[in-house]
DNA sequence: TTGAAAGCGCTAACAC
DNA sequence: GTGTTAGCGCTTTCAA
């Protein structure tokens, strides 16, 4: 069934079908019910291609998952607990919107030229990139391309160094720093003087926050940061495990009172450590996480926290691309999610009374 | 940058970038290497919708979540533990194998017009349906639109009652009788003979089949199904609480010595109902779950369970859609894949000495 | 208010 | 082997 059936049919030309098909306002509406009802009962669609090629838009946006790191990983970026969240409501806020999804995984710099090609073969009419590396040579890229793009989780500033303040481009971020600070305060507040840290991976936006929020927020206290407490991880469970490990057989003399890990999977490495050596979370040492991923609140004891609004995030994101899709709104724009405090149970008054 | 343009600067026609492009065998080496030299100079792109509309196919696949219950539940099933690695493994094998994804969420009867609407508009060459209902309705339709869709957790007894073994058409299933019946016969192994269960919803295939296995296995086992120990859910952990909570307040005489659980997830329910109560797991209630969820394994105790090869089977699902896509291997195929028995600390012997 | 006709960029049958 | 040409189905100027 093309347009020109329809028309044949309602008996007027394949223009007037068009109009109607498209919310013309200058058709009678003795026309478009003519119109509408052989489109209605032969249960027409437009093809879409046609449509593109005749220069509609897709009605279709890109979500590329960045994973450089991830392809081998057994905790794949799926399975994560930022992109599942994410991937929902992306969709939901789209599809509502009446716009389809496109999705990629983005493995490689290599695979990056998909974003290009996605774009070049008309198959989109914008994207978003979530993932973990905070590239500014991917950053060029998507803003040399001059189509509506969202960043999740970039660093602003380094942005607007490199000139990347570009119309078109939106920023999405949750205050890293912030949730940081607050975890590391609420630890202090507890009365805990000798914090560790388990850093995640220095090359993302959230790693460095995370990293920076603790040594400042521990300066700002005037609080010591032993070099040997503060652990290098990767953001996964194992290598966290090995480190918190290796700090525990040392003298339990010199063990810190509490733990800040950069997120919650590095803290369910730490437990993993503790329980192995029989050291008792919170009695011996309190921890807190980020990310509240749902386990959390499902451990024995349960792990504190800094929850993100990942959810509202993404219905953001979706929001702020189709926006721009069709208002063509040429303003570079930025916005930063509030984190919250989830206190549990692992953290606790340092020397509190059993 | 048009494949005219290309021609121009390669000396050649449209047809020869055309034939270039796409392969074709009768061009020479040498015009071949000359018009590539200027398609990777110029990393020209040829235009998707023009290709389509020219009739190439669409080199994407579309996946539809279907979601009826679900939609304001805070059980998404984007975060659920089906969905996360099925959306993982479906993208990464479709993108290897240069097809895109085209995802979307139907809540409703209604929106499942967007399926029909997606092939009609040429958006896609094939579909894949991932839900929790085992809508035959829903299969007729996908049936008559006589394009590649390949079914997942679909009742294949039922569509072939329904004469929906249709030529383009797969289904990909797991074994949750066999699984389920595993389960059960796990805990009847360990001395248990009064077995408590909590079922899933009925409308789904998975829900069915758990629940025909046990009431089976416990028959065949000649043990008695004690009615007021057949909980009745809805994959949900709230209810689940309830029900148990119900069951365990009555006279302790009463109570079974095991609970099979249809999903981890209101397994997780009946943790939290005996944690209330002060009943003991596995010390006084042994209990195993279905569907090896992440946290199954964190929990403490840990959750005994039953897993799916979730990630293999949304493999599977890309491998069969493209091939029938592009092969136009016309005829029905289903394939079920097998479960794995988990046992870890939630389910013990019955009076072992503590 | 409506129709005719010229594209949009590509593929493929046909002719050379 | 390679070029010419006629579509694919739609939108949108332009004219009437």
């Amino acid at each position: 069934m093309r347009s020109e059936d329809i028309a044949k049919l309602a008996g007027v030309s394949r223009s007037t079908v068009s109009r109607v098909i498209n919310n013309y306002s200058n058709v009678p509406e003795k026309t478009r019910e003519k119109v509408m009802k052989i489109v209605e009962e032969y249960h027409y669609e437009p093809n879409t291609s046609a449509r593109i090629l005749a220069g509609k838009s897709t009605n279709t946006i890109g979500l590329f998952v960045i994973s450089t790191t991830e392809k081998h990983n057994p905790n794949r970026i799926y399975q994560n607990n930022y992109f599942a969240p994410f991937v929902d409501a992306l969709v939901d806020t789209a599809n509502a919107m009446g716009y389809y999804v496109l999705i990629h995984t983005i493995y490689s710099e290599d695979d990056f030229i998909k974003v290009k090609q996605a774009f070049q073969q008309k198959r989109i009419d914008g994207g978003i990139i979530v993932g973990t590396e905070n590239n500014m040579a991917m950053a060029r890229v998507i803003a040399d391309l001059e189509v509506p793009f969202v960043l999740i989780d970039y660093d602003i500033a380094e942005l607007l160094e490199n000139r990347l303040d570009r119309n078109n481009l939106a920023v999405i971020n949750s205050k890293d720093y912030e949730g940081a600070a607050k975890a590391v305060e609420h630890l202090i507040s507890l009365g805990h003087r000798d914090i560790a840290f388990i850093s995640g991976r220095q090359n993302t936006y959230s790693g460095k926050q995370r990293y920076q929020a603790y040594m400042t927020t521990m300066q700002d206290h005037g609080l010591k940061v032993i070099e040997k407490h503060v652990l290098s991880g990767d953001f996964l469970r194992a290598k966290a495990e090995q480190e918190v490990k290796k700090m525990l057989l040392c003298d339990a003399a010199t063990w810190p009172s509490a733990i800040f890990s950069a997120n919650d999977e590095m803290a369910l490495g730490a437990m993993d450590a503790c329980k192995g050596l029989g050291v008792l979370i919170p009695e011996q040492l309190s921890l807190i996480g980020f990310d509240d991923i749902p386990v959390a609140a499902q451990l024995n004891p349960n792990l504190s926290s800094v929850s993100l609004p990942i959810y509202e995030m993404s219905q953001k994101a979706a929001l702020i691309l189709v926006e721009m899709c069709e208002k063509g709104s040429a303003s570079f724009s930025t916005i930063s999610f509030p984190t919250q405090l989830m206190i549990r149970e692992t953290t606790r008054e340092l020397n509190a009374s059993l």
